[in-house]
RNA sequence: GGGCUUGUGAGGUAGUCUGGAUUAUCCUAUCGGCCUUCGGAGCCGAAUACCCGGGUUCGAAUCCCGGCAGGCCCUCCA
């Protein structure tokens, strides 16, 4: 907003001016907040010392100096040490007005930048269906990619797949040796049991049996472990039969991602760089530089006792004894990769993956790469009776979630509109109940440990999604009314303080933006979002829109300009942008 | 034992990185209003909070030190 950035530069100016007439050195920093009862307040404690005078005296000699009205500032007060300026409303509102109603659903979206952005998210084994215990990771990620894509950045979504190891060796070797009648009994024995046709519900009770059957006998055992073995040697029909039951769990996966509105870009399976020498090379590597060490049976380490980690950390095993890669070896040629194809590479991971992202870092430092993947780290979601976990039944899948939610809300539709189609109410009701699920994960600060309680996840009012899309529909539903109106962004014709106060917030969205972009904290989208729509309504309440006399079109192009911004928070978030509920 | 992290009204939560005032944000629940034409999944009002103890500072929810309480991590696992 341009009349924004010139206020700012002219209340800087004038400030300048009067300190450097008070004798103050060029070079003082100055301050700025935004605070309630002001558009910007200066604060001149930081002066008293240069000036060697109390900062009251300071803010009053400040505000006589400066002449009011002038340019933009419209009123500038002395209190309590701040100086406080008020806008020029009438050429703010223009500005907002106009920008936002010309850009229209552009409004926001910044030029491309070329930056090439890779995000990576979710990435959960495929070993079972997704529980709400994971369920903040594709939230954020997706939301965080979402706005990243508003700034301009060429972003890029990818999942990355551990077809790897003992656990999806274990789910394939269950899906080919357990029979129905023991997954039936598996069934019937667990309390609470998932009855969800669909293929990761399902194939989730072999891999329980087969552990179970696995469990303490060593032939069995033994089977596994040559399976292992089989694999990481390449052996193509082991690889294939792995990879294939893994294949089968991710497609339930995405079903359920898809019904939240999270797609990915890109899949990077794991045993691609077992394959393609990609870990071997980082072996190489690592044991070439003067960090690297070996133990007494043969495994190699970096020492990171000079990269920050402390204690018995320290040690970064990157092979066994036996010579083989370990997950994190082929995570650190999975980075490489990454880097190779992008200029910005981010990671959504569990507050548990802190210490090996740490370790991973020192890694790729002490390879020689500058550049370092940013960390997105989320605290688990647990449920009141504690951590979740499939075998105790404690636990709330995703799909379950997300079906609840979108029953209560087609109870709601049904219960306030009977002029809609099934088909509509339908539609509705799921865009209306995801946007509810997600709403109420990205709400809270990623490192903050959430509690799931059904109650909170299904709220449909006040701070919840449902609100935003609600007054999204609301207003859509007064420009249908208004029909072909005439623009009028004259600010003049807006003075009421509820319109003023809504045009301002409006203004702010490209701020947020760029905070999200530095910061990666999603939690600011559903806030500001959330601020937008109340100070809609309370702007719907005070005011008449339709019947405003010579206010009445620039009410409106005020009502179009909060659509457009409501409709571009709402795709951030990943919520339907709906025009009727 | 060591490291990381969180602690804000009855419940939840913003603000903490980058220290500021005049009323510490918002939601739910509670109590009391608005039953306003343009969509009540709404609007207005009341009441209730910075874990404890020190320190730095003109000024601390915010920074530092020490407690207390919850979470996470400390595999030649993935």
């Amino acid at each position: 907003m341009k009349v924004q950035e010139q206020f700012i530069n002219e209340c800087e100016n004038a400030v300048r001016k009067a300190l450097a007439s008070l004798g103050a050195p060029e070079d003082l920093k100055i301050v700025r907040e935004v605070p309630e009862n002001a558009d910007l307040a200066i604060p001149c404690f930081t002066f008293a010392k240069a000036l060697k005078m109390p900062p009251v005296a300071i803010a009053e000699k400040v505000a006589e100096s400066i002449e009011v009205p002038c340019g933009l500032i419209a009123g500038l007060t002395a209190l309590n040490g701040y100086l406080n300026f008020t806008v020029d409303n009438n050429a703010l509102l223009s500005d907002v007005l106009s920008e936002i109603s010309t850009r229209g659903a552009d409004f926001g979206k910044s030029a491309p930048t070329g930056i090439r952005v890779n995000v990576e998210h979710t990435s959960t084994n495929p070993t079972g269906p997704v529980h709400v215990g994971r369920a903040r990771n594709p939230i954020i990620g997706d939301t965080l990619a979402r706005c990243l894509k508003m700034r301009g950045h060429d972003v890029t979504t990818e999942y990355y797949v551990n077809d790897v190891g003992k656990q999806v060796v274990m789910m394939s070797w269950g899906v080919a040796n357990v029979t129905p009648e023991e997954v039936q009994k598996e069934i019937e024995e667990t309390e609470k049991a998932d009855d969800r046709d669909k293929v990761d519900h399902r194939l989730v009770f072999n891999y329980r049996v087969a552990n179970k059957k696995v469990h303490g006998i060593p032939e069995m055992e033994a089977q596994i472990a040559d399976m292992v073995q089989k694999f990481e040697a390449g052996d193509q029909a082991t690889i294939d039969h792995v990879k294939k039951v893994a294949e089968t769990m991710l497609g339930g996966i995405n079903e359920t991602l898809a019904a939240i509105n999270v797609t990915l870009d890109r899949y990077t399976w794991e045993s691609t760089f077992l394959a393609n020498g990609a870990a071997k090379e980082i072996v190489r590597k690592l044991q070439n530089t003067p960090y690297s060490g070996q133990t007494e049976d043969g495994a190699s380490f970096v020492d990171l006792k000079d990269f920050g980690i402390h204690g018995k950390n320290t040690k970064f095993t990157f092979t066994r004894a036996d010579g083989t890669t370990l997950y994190t070896t082929r995570d650190l040629a999975y980075h490489e990769d990454k880097f190779s194809r992008s200029d910005r590479v981010i990671d959504v991971l569990g507050e548990d993956q802190k210490l090996g992202s740490q370790q991973l870092c020192s890694a790729l430092e002490i390879m020689g790469r500058k550049e370092k993947p940013e960390a997105l780290f989320y605290a688990f979601v647990s449920l009141p009776e504690g951590r979740m976990s499939t075998r105790k039944g404690v636990v709330v899948y995703l799909d379950d979630l997300i079906d609840e939610a979108t029953d209560r809300a087609y109870e709601e539709i049904k219960k306030r509109r009977n002029d809609l189609s099934e088909e509509k109410m339908q539609a509705i009701a799921r865009a209306i109940g995801v946007g509810a699920v997600r709403y109420n994960i990205v709400r809270v600060g990623a490192d903050k440990q959430l509690i799931f309680k059904w109650e909170e996840a299904l709220s449909f009012d006040g701070n919840s999604g449902p609100y935003l899309q609600y007054v999204h529909a609301r207003a859509c539903s007064i420009l249908r009314k208004a029909g072909d109106y005439q623009k009028d962004t004259d600010g003049s014709k807006l003075t009421d303080e509820y319109e003023v106060r809504l045009a301002k917030i409006l203004a702010r969205f490209e701020s947020v933006l760029k905070d999200i972009d530095e910061t990666k904290r999603v939690n600011m989208m559903p806030a500001y979002g959330h601020e937008v729509a109340s100070a809609f309504n309370q702007f719907y309440a005070a005011v008449p829109i339709l019947q405003a006399g010579d206010s009445t079109n620039a009410r409106i192009t005020l009502v179009e300009c909060t659509k457009h911004v409501l409709h571009n928070v709402l795709v951030c978030l990943g919520l339907e942008p709906i025009e009727e509920m």
